[in-house]
DNA sequence: TTGTTAGTTGACTGGTTGGATAAGTTGATT
DNA sequence: AATCAACTTATCCAACCAGTCAACTAACAA
């Protein structure tokens, strides 16, 4: 083997976080190599082009994010609470990122997605994937919040979907309002979409 | 005065349709300009930055745009369908454009809000105020309709918020995948969400 | 110690960007 | 027909962009 480095982590690391801090076209590579403090050429070694750190960054970001996930929606805990906690993961996530940049930063994945869903293919799919991922989450707790009767819905996937487009819309909204509290609706109207019977703290 | 012309139209004209189809980030000064037949010294002339045009062209759309909602929500249609006669609308209009461009292009206004929230704060402002005038009609047709007692919702102010906040993740999530499909759910959701009564028509 | 592999460096290319301007043209008003 | 604001044209530029490359260096294995 040859030498060793961290380069690549680096680059990964600092992509999403531009990206996510502004946009992925207002982000050049220059920009990136710079505050990952890597050269232009160590950058060509590692990826073909921008598009493929991008989808690399959010692949790696996801794997890092997943134990949390994981732990949120862990078969331990009842099923609405799960949902419950991840809408307090969502409000924390966005919180932190609010305190550190000075203003909401939303999904990480919707933004870029939308961004560049009818410029990139690549990157598309990749975004759909990491939400469906997501949302997978989402769909299990509240199949079992139906197997113990917890909730009113007649297909648990259906109410996913519906529980999901809700909170990336409110979270949108949060982002173009810059405005933390909108964030604060979040379970409670989870709870009523699904005719939950009783609210969970 | 001295002469007329149709370059500022024109430029306003292509711009929106150009950042709908792509981005923001996505397209040039110098592209637009290209596709509505203008040259640079022209755009300069009426326009300070591509900030103060985009705006400009979402201001314009709007407006251009604004007698359909008028029409959709007339108060002599009865309120509950005035707002399934918004999901048609939105369909249609998601349809149009895929048709035309080969894919899903989202909400003309978030997708640019979401994109320049953090950058640009002249446009966050527009965009902002742009998505709340639209949600003021969907405001007003859930009041009246719990007025009417169609609905079974406690503030209309917030039920509206919900429904937006739904339409918009939907229209999102519908960009990212590309599907059409997903936003003939729109209505029977929203119905549900309010706990109406009856399905309108 | 020497060969091989993996990673590094930074200057370079060539094209595009937003932004600017000077000089010219047009046409409604007087 | 004279006036002059409104508009057009062609061109410019410095900054920035993605992408290339050949020379260089560190780590490991034999």
């Amino acid at each position: 083997m040859g030498r060793t480095s961290d380069a690549k982590d680096k680059l990964l690391q600092v992509a999403f976080d531009l990206i996510w801090d502004n946009s992925y076209g207002a982000v050049s590579i220059d920009q990136i190599c710079q505050k990952a403090d890597v050269n232009k050429g160590s950058f060509y070694h590692f990826f073909r082009t921008k598009a493929d750190l991008a989808i690399a960054a959010y692949e790696v970001h996801w794997r890092q994010k997943q134990p949390e996930m994981d732990r949120i929606f862990s078969p331990q805990v009842p099923p609405l609470e799960r949902l419950s906690r991840w809408c307090d993961y969502i409000y924390q996530t966005q919180k932190v990122k609010a305190e550190k940049y000075g203003h909401i930063c939303g999904c990480p994945y919707a933004s870029v997605g939308v961004e560049l869903a009818t410029q990139d293919e690549k990157v598309r799919r990749k975004t759909e994937e990491l939400i469906e991922r997501n949302s997978k989450y989402v769909e299990s707790a509240i199949a079992e919040a139906k197997r113990e009767e917890l909730v009113c819905v007649t297909d648990p996937r259906t109410a996913a979907q519906q529980v999901y487009s809700y909170a990336l819309g409110l979270l949108l909204q949060a982002k173009i309002r810059n405005d933390l509290k909108m964030l604060r609706n979040l379970a409670p109207t989870i709870m009523k979409m699904l005719g939950a019977k009783e609210v969970v703290a």
